[in-house]
Parts: structure tokens; C-alpha cells; sequence
DNA sequence: TTCCAGCTAC
DNA sequence: GTAGCGGGAA
């Protein structure tokens, strides 16, 4: 099978399996592409399908988004984690709202330029929601890539200039075609080509695949760097913090026993409030109260 | 345990 | 280059 082959079959395969995602298929704006980008960083699309739909349904647009008080932008992100994504996504909305007239940009460097939009997502709009021919990278398609073409797995951290360069001479020269690679091999990654169980019986490249046909070497190692553990940790005490401010009433405020009340180590408790203070998240009253930011 | 349509600050 | 950042699911 040559690389022709492995764009037309894998084109096919998504022209019958692709998930119907609320987004896809010409169904959402721009924006709204740019909103489910973010919100899947990190997170599985499945979880996020259901926020996707409120999130749009109440900010349809970013001048919307712009003007939503921020405890109700944080309330919204809900559990979906990361919820510094929240407060990027409606700098991200000013912005647009503010330096372009509500319309995203259409050029790398000026949506690169916008908070919370890195090289993944600012790709990914313009081939997604821009029908632009740009190499997408993400975990997936270099996942995939590397062992279709490489036969071998990809390593965690950022992409290296080999893989980057290998997904750019990938990459189809039909702008139409290129989209829909990289939707394809994206999809193929997230369904098919996982990293830890791949499904290789049902794989529509298989017979074209490096990686099976050196018989999968190093399937099941580590790649990425070791994770920090979650019980104990400050991500734990952040969140457990913001749930509690979450289920607060509209505008009311944590009163400080009840602050203390969440996590037993009050220094530990102390350095997670200030660091979320930092971040915009939760604004520390004199009298040692919290709320939501407004 | 690892992984998940990553980004940011250091 | 890498640590930190949530939370859920396999």
C-alpha cells in the first residue's frame, strides 16, 4: 500500500465512521470550532460534547462570552479540569470580540497570538474551521504517523522537528484532501489507533502499517513523562476548593471556617487559594472569605 | 497506572 | 526542555 492509498482508504474509512460530533460536518462557526479545541485539550471528546452544547447555547459568539461575568464563565467549565482554560478562552473572546470586529482571524500568527491558543489549536482552526492546508499536530496524529510511516511509537513532550516534518511531507497537497487527512488520522487515533490497546484486526491501513508489521514494538511502555500523583496534590486542593465555590449560590460568598473546612492542611490550603488568587480564579476577601471573580 | 484533539511560565 | 495544571475513564 502506498501513501496514495493509506489518504484514500483512511478518507473512506471517515467518510463512514467519523463521530458525529456537534461540531463537525459545517454545523458550528469558527468560534465555536475554536471553543471545542480548547476545550479538548487535555480532555476526552466525549466529556466534552455535553459542555460544548451548553457553552454555545449561552455564548453563541465571543462578543457573548466577552461579556459574561467571570464566575459564571468559571461555573460553566464545570468539571471539565483546567479551568485556567475557562478564563483564556474569555481573554481569548475580548480579544476577538475587541481587535476583530467578533471574527476569528484567519492567519497562524495572529490566532497563535490569542490567549490560550497554542501551535494544536491555532492548526487545527484553520484546517478545521478555515479549510486552510496546514500539518495539525497533535497526540494523536503523531501517535499514528510514527507508526504507520516509522514503525515505531512516538515519544512523550513536545513534537520533535522529525515528526513535524514528517507530518508536513504527509500532509496532501489538495487543500480539500489535507483537511480531511488530517481529520482522518486524527480520528483514527482517537478510535482505532490508541495508545495503550490499538485495534489493529478492524484498522483500515493495517496491511499499509510499519508499526504492525514490525509487530508493534514497545506497545504498552511508558512514553510520557511520569504523572504526578492526584491524591494530596495541589490540583486536588484547587479543585476541591472551586467545587465548593462553584456550588455557591450566585455571588455569594466561602466563609472563612467554612474555607478551612475543605482541606486539612491549612498551609497547603493557604498556598492553593493564593495560587489560584493568582491565576484569576478565586478573589480572597480581608475578612478571609472567597468568591468567584465577578 | 496511563492517557486524554495542550498551553504557559520558568 | 520540563513542571504544573483537573478530572475522568480504560
Amino acid at each position: 500500500m502506498n501513501d496514495s492509498d493509506i489518504a484514500l482508504r483512511l478518507s473512506a474509512w471517515w467518510e463512514a465512521h467519523a463521530r458525529d460530533l456537534p461540531w463537525r460536518f459545517g454545523r458550528a462557526t469558527p468560534w465555536g470550532v475554536l471553543v471545542s479545541e480548547v476545550m479538548s485539550q487535555q480532555t476526552q471528546m466525549s466529556r466534552v460534547v455535553p459542555y460544548w452544547q451548553e457553552w454555545m447555547n449561552r455564548w453563541p459568539d465571543a462578543r457573548a462570552l466577552a461579556a459574561a461575568p467571570k464566575a459564571e464563565v468559571i461555573t460553566a467549565w464545570g468539571r471539565l479540569g483546567y479551568p485556567r482554560r475557562a478564563l483564556r478562552l474569555q481573554e481569548c473572546a475580548r480579544v476577538v470580540s475587541e481587535e476583530y470586529s467578533d471574527e476569528l482571524p484567519h492567519t497562524y500568527d495572529a490566532l497563535i497570538a490569542l490567549p490560550g491558543i497554542g501551535d494544536y489549536t491555532a492548526s487545527a482552526v484553520l484546517s478545521f474551521a478555515f479549510g486552510q492546508r496546514v500539518a495539525v499536530i497533535d497526540t494523536n496524529i503523531r501517535r499514528v504517523l510514527s507508526r504507520v510511516f516509522t514503525g515505531v511509537e512516538s515519544r512523550g513532550g513536545s513534537a520533535s522537528p522529525a515528526e513535524r516534518a514528517l507530518a508536513n511531507r504527509m500532509l496532501p497537497e489538495s487543500v480539500k484532501r489535507s483537511v480531511t487527512w488530517n481529520q482522518s488520522v486524527m480520528e483514527l487515533g482517537a478510535v482505532i489507533c490508541t495508545a495503550k490497546s490499538p485495534l489493529c484486526d478492524i484498522c483500515p491501513i493495517a496491511s499499509g502499517c510499519a508499526f504492525l508489521k514490525a509487530d508493534r514494538p514497545g506497545l504498552g511502555e511508558r512514553r510520557t513523562r511520569p504523572r504526578q500523583r492526584f491524591q494530596g496534590t495541589d490540583r486536588q486542593v484547587r479543585g476541591l476548593v472551586l467545587a465548593a465555590l462553584r456550588e455557591l449560590p450566585a455571588h455569594e460568598t466561602l466563609a472563612r471556617k467554612n474555607v478551612a473546612s475543605i482541606w486539612k492542611d491549612q498551609v497547603q490550603l493557604d498556598a492553593c487559594i493564593a495560587s489560584l488568587d493568582d491565576d484569576g480564579l478565586v478573589e480572597m476577601l480581608p475578612d478571609g472569605s472567597l468568591r468567584l471573580p465577578h
